[in-house]
DNA sequence: GTCTATAGGTGGATAGAC
DNA sequence: GTCTATCCACCTATAGAC
């Protein structure tokens, strides 16, 4: 990824970071990369394209994560694996998780762009109602809605990441210390979601 | 809050929500009220300060949900109760959450924002820290670090809110549903914060 | 594949009349 | 308090030379 296809995608996820999308223009780009700001029209048809590009960059690399995590051996472990990947991509990918998970669909403002992003996301939610489903049929989880217990866990899990993210986490100094207390965290909330009655009365 | 300065104020929320910071601009403000563009300078300074005020006035609106949460008798019955105005501003107040949890204080992009911003939101971080150290004071909690509590409590809650704001959550039809839901999802992983060892091993 | 030149649009903000 | 006229900065995107 050192071709300039890469560079370019490299400084708009820069660029997003510093100053969200209005700070995004084929001119900084451009600039950043001693380039023309017409040297990008070689590379992408146009700015919506180029923003679909990153988009889709993004979700290659969170499904190699999520990939990596099928590894597992039961149910359990294979549940937790995709936990530990997703915060694995957070914390190594802080600025695709923004992307792709902290921008709301209507500030993207294109055409293409919104369908392809709810259907990625929908596609990656389903990846962990695949993962509960399994525990749930095994029997380690009780019986019940595994898109409900999904969307727990997925809350918990982007809520602490964002907060993190956003730098709202005084207490965590480093990447360790919150990968200590997000699972400790986490722990809990799974133990109250499989222990209990949440299932049945939601 | 029918005058001019609201209205704008109004205006400027609803613009944000359509599009994103990139969407406001001060001619589509004044465009919307059939205005000229120039006009808004009379009731704010510039963009900068019109986007602290909106700023200000959901922060002001934030507080007197939490101020009505003190009403409660015992810290426990407070706690729940600052959980309930937290979940009432979001759904009431959509647009408001957006904007002062949902945006990262760096795309503001402006001096005196980020550090109002960053104020508030602290201020407002302490306040359930404040709910939490009571419940422990009190001994309806394990003996611990409120902070600790609190960040997990905030965590869950958020993340469960901005998925169901950003229409994450198709398995909530309305407001109500996802109420049940995120309490019922709370309760539990405020059972299991309680019960066990949480404080002590993060 | 990269450049310059350029068209056409949107934006923030000021000056001065009413 | 609102208007029009205006300035200047920045943006996307195209055409055509190298």
């Amino acid at each position: 990824m050192n071709d300039t296809y890469g560079r370019i995608i490299e400084t708009t996820k820069g660029l997003y970071h510093e100053g969200g999308l209005k700070a995004i223009s084929m001119r900084k780009i451009a600039a950043r990369l001693d380039l023309s700001a017409t040297a990008i029209y070689r590379h992408f048809q146009n700015k919506e394209h180029l923003l679909i590009a990153v988009f889709e960059e993004g979700f290659k690399t969170f499904t190699r994560y999520l990939w990596d995590s099928l590894a597992g051996e039961t149910p359990i472990e294979r549940l937790r694996s995709a936990g530990e990947a997703y915060l694995r991509f957070a914390l190594e990918e802080p600025l695709y998780y923004q992307v792709l998970f902290m921008v709301p669909t209507q500030h993207l403002g294109y055409e293409a762009m919104p369908e392809t992003a709810q259907e990625e996301l929908h596609r990656a939610f389903l990846f962990l109602v695949d993962r509960v489903r399994e525990c749930i049929d095994e029997g380690s989880f009780r019986e019940g809605d595994a898109e409900t217990v999904a969307v727990a866990i997925w809350g918990h899990s982007h809520g602490l990441v964002s907060l993190y993210l956003n730098g709202h986490f005084q207490a965590c100094e480093c990447d360790e210390e919150f990968t200590r207390f997000f699972w400790n965290s986490l722990d809990h909330l799974l133990r109250g979601l499989t222990d209990e009655s949440f299932v049945e009365s939601s």
